[in-house]
DNA sequence: TTGTAAGCGTTATCAA
DNA sequence: TTGATAACGCTTACAA
């Protein structure tokens, strides 16, 4: 016989209503009878039945995302795993409410995360480092669960935060040069933002991979801003002064890094590694005009996130404290 | 409003009772008046809801799992995945009833899939095509939904198959290899049986790219019968009698086969690519005694084949038929 | 062949 | 501070 508030009621001699008071800490119930009802549920480790409250609730759970720069397919990738986790959800009338940040400002992204957070259940974002953010995101976690995806807020109060480990990333890409590269070869390196934390991990990783373990020799790092134009104006001027036997792009727009290079038409094809595993990418390996492409797994860093969060509103399931690492992917022409 | 059946009984001037035994093709309903309710149903889309059915269905579903040798590690992730793929719905009272067949001839694999086939609902299993078996899956296909995970049956009428494109894999083996192997290395290659056609199929990509895109020297393939010993024993022999710059195992056991060559205690390290990203493995990968390991995601094979079949049983969402790939992945010792 | 009614386990309102 | 009761939408005996 299955378990059922009904029994509960019974061995603490109240009612369902009491029950269901206590359970949802609803009040209005006398401390001693509460205390009681409590210690039965605990004993007989009672869960109550997903499609009987369901049934009976009214309101819908809200989840908030908040993503950054709307152009960048790589938050669109996250944008679909967010997606499609609540999609497994939807007989519990589980509904996304989804943000994407433009410009990527401080103002902004309190902006949003304001609206965000309202008559909200849960959130779900990508964590953006400044004190005033923190100090906002820290008053949010009193409130509801907040969990960090892609990049954390180590300093905040948020539960966990699930991404890559991106200098192992760079480390990765450090192996990968070097076994496809010819002793003593040298590389191009070019990154996005040095504010940027995940990409500037990249860049220490690699560098530290190569100089212990290579005797290649790498470019001083050029950035972009992840700016399209940029990355492509600087690969082509590093192309034209040097030859380069590799090129690593940490940053975002690998089209464009492939493209200044192509359309100089060197003599020779470099290798040329990038990072995310967007559409514009896949075609990149599929054509033959980039090497490797590191994927951060961006699909699943959402998804899993907004999972828990489910998990955790329909059942109660404990949100899993702190970081959470994903391996990244390794593509080339044959696994896209 | 919520569009009940109840809703629907009204609008075709007949009570729950009777929709909700045409909605189940329960029978004992008029043709006429089933027709009529059909049409309301199909023009107002009408779903029933799940929580109102799961809590007052009474029976459990039953998925059935037959996997192949219980000893094969690749087994266990797929084990896992089917066992993730279902708790996700632990809700909704589905089972599973698994069953690995030991031996892999074709008459432990008829009885494992006889004894699993009764009272289940829907049945995923990994392929095994003798004339016998195939004859035994069209029947069953007869009565519940049947996929296919890892090894397909393409001449039976299974519903769907989810794997990997094992010759791309081949190939994608050939061009890893080409990249970190010097130009005109040779390259001592090893697959487990030759009757198993997934195995045999890289092998044919992998001959299929180094013919075609390289000028590497491929040993004559030999063939382990995916037993420990065997692997260690020819790998070991093949090293003693010559230098290979790489070598390549597309069968099980990639721990026996980095351990004869490390026992050898050759002046240099050949580079080795293996399959199956089990914890063996990765081992191999994290103490640098193996360079890539190409996985076959046996755990998404199986999560979500079991996956779409608890979708099916709940939700009858219609399951997607013909061949489904999942990319490989490329592991080395920064994304294990 | 069809309709009725009693559950399934929870929530929420209202009365006590 | 509590308890009774009516939903919630569907399934399934059983009655008609």
């Amino acid at each position: 016989m299955k378990l059922t508030s009904q029994k509960i009621a019974e061995k603490a001699g109240v009612s369902r209503g009491t029950v269901d008071r206590v359970l949802h800490n609803r009040g209005r119930v006398k401390p001693e009878t509460a205390e009681k009802i409590r210690k039965i549920i605990a004993e007989n480790n009672y869960q109550p039945d997903a499609f009987g409250s369901n049934l009976a609730r009214r309101q819908e759970r809200v989840i908030g995302v908040l993503l950054l720069d709307p152009e960048n397919p790589f938050f669109q990738v996250m944008k679909k795993g967010a997606d499609d986790a609540v999609s497994q959800y939807k007989d519990y009338k589980i509904v996304l409410k989804m943000k994407n940040i433009e410009g990527g400002n401080e103002e902004s992204y309190l902006t949003a995360l304001n609206e965000l957070q309202e008559n909200t259940d849960a959130l779900a974002i990508v964590g953006y480092n400044t004190p005033k953010i923190i100090q906002e995101v820290n008053k949010l976690c009193n409130k509801i669960p907040l969990n960090t995806m892609n990049t954390d807020m180590p300093d905040s109060d948020r539960i966990g935060f699930l991404g890559i480990d991106d200098f192992r990333a760079g480390q990765c890409v450090g192996l990968l040069t070097k076994e496809i590269l010819p002793s003593g070869g040298n590389v191009f390196l070019m990154s996005g933002r040095k504010e940027i934390k995940t990409q500037e991990k990249r860049v220490e990783g690699f560098l530290d991979y190569t100089k212990q373990y290579t005797d290649l020799n790498i470019s001083k790092v050029v950035y972009s801003g992840d700016h399209a134009d940029i990355v492509y104006e600087e690969t082509a001027n590093a192309f034209i002064r040097h030859k380069y036997d590799g090129a690593v792009l940490m940053g975002a727009y690998l089209n464009a890094f492939t493209k200044a290079i192509d359309d100089l038409n060197l003599s020779y094809r470099p290798k040329i590694i990038g990072f995310d595993l967007i559409d514009a990418n896949r075609k990149l390996l599929e054509d033959g005009k980039a090497d490797f492409v590191i994927g951060q797994q961006g699909y699943f860093q959402a998804f899993n996130t907004i999972h828990s969060l489910c998990e955790y509103l329909i059942h109660k399931t404990p949100l899993s404290e702190g970081i959470h690492l994903l391996p990244i992917t390794i593509n080339n022409h044959y696994n896209i």
